[in-house]
DNA sequence: TATGAATGAGAATTCATTCAT
DNA sequence: GATGAATGAATTCTCATTCAT
């Protein structure tokens, strides 16, 4: 039997979760859940495919797993978005946030990508709950800025998925940015932190 | 064999490819390359499994053909920038289109993302020369708009890789900003169109 | 329907026929009959599928008529050894005459070679009738000669499978002949047919 | 993946390795490659086929493992041929050995002439190496032989063609070789043997 | 006669999962 | 915990044959 609830985990256990977890994301994020195998997974994890399901009940428990794991991080930068900061330097603040996320979590990113892009089956309830709930939450403060003229008159919701998408874009279509920069590419988060700042800030600030 | 490289296709075999790649288009896009299955696409486009493979000889050509039927018009929209034109206008066009297209062909957007986000393994090259040909043709475009003080300074890649994001996000991530917006969602388009416009136009007006 | 019983064929009907026999000849000598596929053979033989099966009914009908056609030629060079002539001439004789065949029809000799190799499931019959009938037949005259000192004593039976065996292998092993003899396999046909009459001939001389 | 290369193998797998192997040489030998199925080698095997296709990846594989180890033994009779011997009695004994071959292992020599009357796609290279190398070896033993005035000129090549085409018939051409001796079969090796020795040694004895 | 179109019955292979040890 | 072995249910693709015109 696989370990039941009460108990803590060994090091072991943890270390070969883990281990699990990482080769799985790689492959996910990769190919998607249908085009990676659990042979794969397994492979790269450096365990037997029966090992590997000692750990985890079943492919779908590992992307499970892996989604909910995600999405525990993934709204962090968004709730730090303080009401009572600086609107611009908030928002830029925000945006420089979500960009390291993709620089540095890229895999994650896209992982979560593909689970939207296939009308997020296994997610659709965070999407409508938590992330809604804070996503309107954000938006009441937004549209308070906005309102008192601190900045533009915008759709605060609108301009919360332009930031994800703009930031999200270097992790998603990574291979694309690569190609159109070119050997340019190893600058590219700090021209895209530039880029970003002139087009939201300038964009925002009232006038 | 079915038809050969000189024929004319019948109506009948027009038809039916087209109704093969309608239905292998909804199917790639909404579960990816290895999520659709043949049989899926056979029973969607409302023929039998061997029938289908008479006009695609696999699965891999069918979804080749929808790729590049794909990239003929994605590039569509950029190629309609005028250099001539008056800058902020003409990015304001350029990214309403865009975000047509995101409207009114989502499942191809999504067919492109997935791709690219798996490595742009067919459609690698495609990306680095055409389509780096053409952004950089348009992005010396916009640098000479920047210089002339027209438009703010901006890396003019890295706002076309934003207008790109933003503008796709509808299509892409479609499930998560219905999540998002609720019942608000009939006039997302109506509304990203303002938010858009507002953060290009205004943040990259030179001031 | 297809040409009735009692027609004469027309003269297309005799070329397409011959065309197809022509190409499944090819193929089925050089694939067998499951590694043949009726559209390599209707391919071949240029006509469509659906016509190559207006001429014969079925793959099986096409391998039957080339088994059957093969039948009538190959006993013939047994058929000429002549009771009357002069033995170790008639010998000699007969070999050079089932050399020439295999130099001349390889693909027939493989064609059979195979069939008699899969168990001879289609010409069994065959076999065990006419073919044994005329082996018996020509054994007796051998075995005649034998008993009146004119040949060695040998088992007729055998002595013609040896030299089936031993002429039929230029066409039947042809990769393997040519492989072993590299650049002299030009002149395989004279050597062999100088080699087998010093066997057979010396072999089977009276001492 | 089954047993890495570096392991000896089990008992189970050397058993059912064994198992797949000899039902796959019935299969082959009798229907051709592509006329045996995996489906026909499972059932003779015992086993499901994807517990088949566990020891050996595809279909080919199979095949060219029964190929190699056939390689292996094929060549041992003529390699035994030994130049220092009494000519005459090598020759007599180097067709028997091989009669015995053809006797004792039919199936493999039908695998062999099949994939020979196949063009030798898969063992070309062997046949022009390894084989034409050990051919040119002993023709040159015999050829000495020759000039010594041991045995009658002939081409030694053909000759070892002639031995190897004679005796492989006993199992190339078995139906054929019981449909014509009818009830007498049960003898033919014997019978055959004496007249193999009676044509090869008198065909070459000196005079 | 001829052929474009269609299909049912396989065939090889993959893969998530289970079993036994 | 770990793994070699096994398998049922797909999944892609092939192929002989038939249909409709």
């Amino acid at each position: 039997m696989s370990r039941a609830a009460g108990d803590s985990p060994t090091r072991i256990q943890r270390e070969k979760t883990q281990a699990i977890l990482d080769a799985a994301l790689e492959l996910f994020s990769a190919q998607g859940f249908h085009g990676a195998t659990l042979d794969a997974i397994a492979e790269a994890a450096g365990l037997s495919k029966p090992n590997l399901l000692y750990y985890f009940p079943s492919k779908e428990a590992i992307h499970r797993a892996l989604l909910e794991a995600l999405l525990d991080r993934w709204l962090d930068p968004l709730r730090q978005l303080d009401p009572a900061g600086e609107p611009l330097a908030e928002i830029a603040g925000y945006v420089l946030r979500k960009l390291e996320m993709a620089r540095d979590h890229p895999r994650e990113s896209r992982l979560f990508a593909q689970e939207v892009m296939q009308g997020a089956p296994r997610i659709g309830d965070v999407l409508a709950g938590p992330l809604k709930a804070l996503v309107d939450e954000k938006a009441a403060v937004i549209a308070g800025w906005a309102r008192a003229g601190k900045i533009a008159k915008v759709d605060p919701r609108h301009l919360i998925f332009s930031i994800w998408a703009a930031t999200q874009h270097y992790a998603d279509f990574d291979a694309q940015v690569r190609a159109v920069l070119g050997a340019d590419h190893e600058g590219r988060f700090h021209d895209a932190a530039r880029t970003l700042r002139t087009l939201f800030v300038e964009g925002l600030r009232p006038r």
